[in-house]
DNA sequence: AGAAATTTTGGAGGCGTTGCAAAATTTCAG
DNA sequence: CTGAAATTTTGCAACGCCTCCAAAATTTCT
């Protein structure tokens, strides 16, 4: 509280270089920007760019700091006789159907997945965001279940329930890069997360399943 | 044949830097070795060093050109009346209950499996690898089932099998990394290797049968 | 032996990134 | 309001990866 004007400046200053940035990256890709060119459309020297994020990268990747809980919040708020999994397909269906931005169906999502995939360091990047998403999983379902330390279950439940989200998600990216409507994606998308369920052993579809009451 | 010497040095040149360069790695870590180092320990040029290899990180992962193709194989020579997953299963099982260098299950992958956990450039190189795996054994899957353009089934399938393949050497990696003899590691692995299959769908476990005769 | 093809090398330079100390700004005390 | 203290911003130099280019050195071919 007593620190007000400066933290709020700070936060201002961060948002805007990141805003500058996606905008160059968007418009003319990742690896053709050069970090001398952000901080001279914003305003500021290259050393105050590096005094928020840590890498170029980061510029990219600064809306993406939910998504990496999302998995592992949907398994946390499963309902009474639900499964892990099956909590992730309701959850995975309803983004979907709803044709939700928050999963990639909206108009210009297309640009914004060839940036990443015409960078390497971006899908590198993606690679390290996945893996913490598959930690949170693991301890998620660690937590949920109280398995043993040396129970190798939760690590292998969390690949399986991984997958299925980066399925779905590569998926989504690869048909909106092909120029798809968003609402064409969803109808496909949903019958993948069908055969997906198809796939699946019932191990893994009734595993961490929430008691009821 | 008529080109016999060059090409030979050529080759030769290659493996020594290549060596070179790996040997430095294993000593001192992938990030501590400049490149400027390696061409000097291997008596040529920085220039030279990029003539033959594109980055970095491919002087560390030249030997392993043959493991990409690995999953593949197995899927291709499965035996009649096996299925995909049924063969690389029977593939991993064998390779872990003989103790195999090829699966890391030997001393010294520690140093190794150290080199690439410290360095965020290779474990980037290993996910691009890891990739190659599943375009790989996606191709592989398609044209033993001849399935349709359109089918999503070979990529899910292909991610299935990826996930048992990677799961087992991420567990490898993981205890040969915490010191554990070879030998304990194999037992270990191979009980993974069951709870893996005991959580596979059963639509996996029968995908691509080669028909009997 | 000399011409042609290929490999190796040196040099210059771009880019991301880090470290450091000086300057500018903001906060706080009197 | 003023000056000291804390913090942020900046400039500068430097390192390391990597690329491009043209000049040597080497190998192959005639």
């Amino acid at each position: 509280m007593a620190e007000g004007l400066r933290e709020r400046k700070k936060r201002q200053t961060r948002q805007y270089i990141s805003d500058v940035a996606t905008g160059l990256f968007l418009e003319r890709g990742f690896e053709a920007v050069t970090v001398a060119e952000i901080a001279e459309a914003a305003n500021v020297s290259v050393n105050t760019v590096y005094n928020y994020f840590p890498a170029k990268e980061d510029l990219f990747f600064d809306r993406s700091a939910g998504v990496v809980d999302r998995l592992a919040r949907w398994i946390r708020s499963r309902d009474a006789g639900e499964s892990a999994a099956g909590a992730v397909l309701r959850e995975l269906r309803g983004e979907v159907q709803a044709v939700s931005p928050r999963v990639g169906l909206m108009t210009g999502y297309d640009r914004f997945m060839r940036v990443i995939h015409e960078a390497p360091a971006l899908r590198s990047r993606l690679w390290t965001l996945q893996q913490e998403v598959h930690d949170n999983v693991t301890a998620a379902l660690r937590e949920e279940t109280g398995a043993a330390d040396g129970d190798p279950l939760p690590d292998l439940m969390a690949g399986q329930i991984c997958w299925i989200h980066q399925t779905v998600f590569v998926t989504i990216g690869r048909e909106m890069m092909a120029g798809r409507e968003p609402a064409e994606v969803s109808r496909e998308v949903l019958a993948l997360i069908d055969d997906i369920e198809d796939l699946l052993g019932e191990r893994v579809l009734e595993y961490a399943v929430r008691a009821q009451d």
